[in-house]
DNA sequence: GATGAATGAGATTTCATTCAT
DNA sequence: AATGAATGAAATCTCATTCAT
């Protein structure tokens, strides 16, 4: 049965660091949960570092291009806002494991971060995203496109933050609620009363 | 004076972290940048993980005072927020290391797990801001207040991580538009239509 | 025919012992160089050691042979020796890689204590070449002929190293002038007066 | 009780070493037969190789300033080689483990031969040596000394190196038979009726 | 014959912490 | 208070060898 032994020790890697953590998941613990020597994870695999290298890696390709499709549908663009936040957010549903080793280990890894060019774009293309809302009308200028982005960013983050420490509820429903908020809340304001336009 | 010390040890700890983060600073190098044996460290505190716990508790006292003190100005909400993120952001250009610690090290270290019940203060504090300014009208109902807080909060995080990692700028000019994005981004929207409100 | 594979495997170990040295070699590297999967050496030889045994009992029967065919031509002692510096010389312009693993790894090597026996017959060998020169009258008493032959050895084997550690120049004739000085230094002695023979 | 534990685990390993070679030793036997426990080593020593390293350099040192000494008392040629011979080979019974191992591992390990510059310092040193009494007329001409000096080089150590692998004799005056048996043979040279000289 | 995935014993090294001085 | 030698648990990684295919 020639099963994907290295598609099983990731997979594997990724349940043993949401559980504990990084640095304290010993290479042991991984071979364990995938039911294999610990040397076989040297055959596909350069070092521990290198798993988690992966897993951000393959994580993040898959989140950009689905940003991308989703940039390429030409929706207006509070639409495409709601749509990438919808994306984000229902990962923690789908697969909380990889959103807890995310949420943990990425800011905390200075060194993976710059190697994965994949986060900058990521950025960069939310910020076209508002850049192209404010060219079209729709959204006001005057707000830095750039430093919205890391606001739009930091707000999703935050919110799976939340999930994955347990100081935010979690239903189906409240994952809903949390989709529309930030778009509300980004798009429309907080305010009441619409604020004077210039 | 022996605080001397035990205050040179703390502070040097504040930068390693801040230089290499909490898992791949050593001992040894927190008393070589302190200047003193690593021995030493032990006389004035527990254990590594104490001297964690030790930035995260100063600071987050001051932090959460600061904030209960613009609270009780009772401002306009707005204003109340527009604080706040002045605050926090400007912590960056005085004491940047902190900030550093705290956003990469603490807010999601499983080590302070028993410190999230002071972080949730914080988290509470933006709450109650949100609320009040629902309930006097001034921020209209439908926004959920617990999701709003990590929003903001996130926001705010992100924005002091762009500046940690490089990728955003940071002259004084910088952290006022970053203040002000915040603010209108999250109080008037992104929209140049102002929506149609309940 | 399966003889092609196997000789290809012990020629890449003689060339890989030859840069890395045995322990430092890994079976693999072997493997790489002869252009197969490591677990066909497995096919060939029992280990990595019968490797570095395979090539030892080759070449140094090879060299008994030679030599045994030189005592046997009955020439003056002189002669005999200078034959043989010449042939354990040129083997290094011959195979090299041969002569750099024989110097290097198995003339001081524990892993061969067994093979050490046929080391002693070629030490052997040389002591009779000198007894009989002694006994011939050609060569004089007095010179213990056991340690004879090892000064004989030691001098062709630093040679070796040192055309093996590019030490010593080793053109083809310089290779001529080493077999010269050996046999004047060891036969005839360093003196320019000859000294009175008892 | 301030011994010095550097010393201690320096002298252990060359015991180590010497029993069991150095690949096949393990820090944990060199801590064990210091006494210490094996982190200590790395408070002295950077690794296992240093250690090697260490001995090395240590012994070269030693011998080169001992050769050096013996060269400046401008005794007549053939009595300073005899005086290197007999130091070189001394060594054997005063301090047979350090023999065991430089004898063992120093043609084996590439990388350290060439970092040691104190061999090739001996070399030169027997080089001077040569040369001078070529000089002097003392020696004759026509020998390299550059090959000569290799080939006295060479007898010592195939000689130390009987000793060490148990083919040779090696009570004191079977040092003492080496060490003339040396001398006459490359001075004399082995001939019973001196060769004509040029 | 030939492959290379799989194994696992075992080696080196790190580093937080202790403690005699 | 201050030092830094000493400890040893624990972690990562290597690599010769086996064996199913």
């Amino acid at each position: 049965m020639p099963e994907d032994k290295r598609q099983l020790i990731l997979e594997a890697s990724v349940r043993v660091f949401a559980r504990k953590g990084y640095h304290t998941s010993r290479v042991g613990d991984i071979a364990e949960e995938a039911g294999v020597a610990h040397g076989l994870l040297y055959h596909y695999f350069k070092s521990k570092e290198e798993l988690l290298e992966t897993i951000f890696r393959n994580t993040w390709t898959l989140m950009l291009d689905t940003i991308r499709g989703v940039e390429s549908l030409d929706d207006p663009s509070r639409e495409t806002l709601r749509k990438v936040a919808a994306i984000v957010l229902r990962a923690w549903r789908d697969t909380p494991d990889i959103v807890r080793v995310l949420v943990r280990e990425v800011t905390r890894s200075p060194h993976l971060q710059q190697e994965i060019g994949e986060i900058e774009q990521a950025f960069a293309a939310l910020e076209r995203v508002i850049r192209k809302g404010q060219e079209s009308g729709e959204f006001r200028d005057g707000v830095d496109p750039r430093f919205a982005s890391f606001i739009f960013y930091g707000a999703l983050e935050e919110i799976l933050t939340g999930w994955v420490m347990g100081q935010l509820p979690d239903t189906e429903e409240d994952v809903r609620i949390a989709e529309r908020t930030i778009v509300e809340m980004l798009c429309d304001g907080l305010l009441s009363a619409a604020p004077v336009r210039a």
